[in-house]
DNA sequence: ACTTTACGCAACTAAATGGTTGCGTGATAA
DNA sequence: TTATCACGCAACCATTTAGTTGCGTAAAGT
């Protein structure tokens, strides 16, 4: 039986999608796709929330384990962590189950 | 600028990760991966939820495209769909970055 | 020294979510 | 035909979540 509160890819993995579950997230995540750091007023500029609102956003992507934050002066700064990103591809590898990853991977070499 | 609102790869990606985004639909996911259908009580069967609750969640993976639903005689049967999970993995490419999509193209050539 | 900037903390509100129970109904089995 | 099985619908409750505002503080600029 696979039991969602004891399988780990389970338990692992599902604050990784809910974190990234969240459309102002995910636009987060985005804009830091490209490796650079950046502030928290940074970051929301131009955005619709408050800085506090992203600021929560921000925290919330941290402990999942996608950005980390350093303390640099008077202001925080995000940066992408790499490895959470490849652990969430994995997870769908396992999820898609072993017909989907073969396919895909032909896919990718096709599209070459 | 990078609105969540507008982007479409944001409003259609947000969805799907929240959808995957819980312990227990994540398992149902994983035991509907292999591509058989499963009724709603059989889904349920072994699992500490009630079968209303297993079915709720059946019915918000199904609305973001992860799952399928037919209705076959008393019984709904789920099925689930390649192509989300295809399209999340797609996402996930664009949120990690260029430097990251070449990567582990590179890693799945060299794990053969 | 004073002002501004960037932030964290805490309290609070509104809405969404996860879960339950009870009941009604159509399909299958006896 | 009568019982049972699988399900949907609706109401309901507790908790979490998304978001705000107000305030205090340390760092940077003037």
């Amino acid at each position: 039986m696979l039991r969602p509160d004891t399988d780990p890819a389970i338990t692992s993995a599902a604050p990784l999608f809910a974190a990234l579950g969240d459309p102002t997230r995910l636009s987060l995540v985005l804009r830091l796709g490209d490796g650079q750091s950046r502030s928290i007023s940074e970051l929301s500029d131009g955005m619709e929330l408050t800085r506090q609102g992203i600021s929560k956003h921000l925290r919330v992507l941290e402990q999942a384990g996608i950005l980390s934050s350093e303390r640099v002066g008077r202001e925080s700064r995000f940066l992408i962590c790499p490895d959470a990103i490849e652990e969430t591809r994995n997870y769908l590898d396992r999820v898609s189950g072993q017909w989907d990853r073969t396919l895909s991977r032909l896919k990718t070499l096709v599209e070459e």
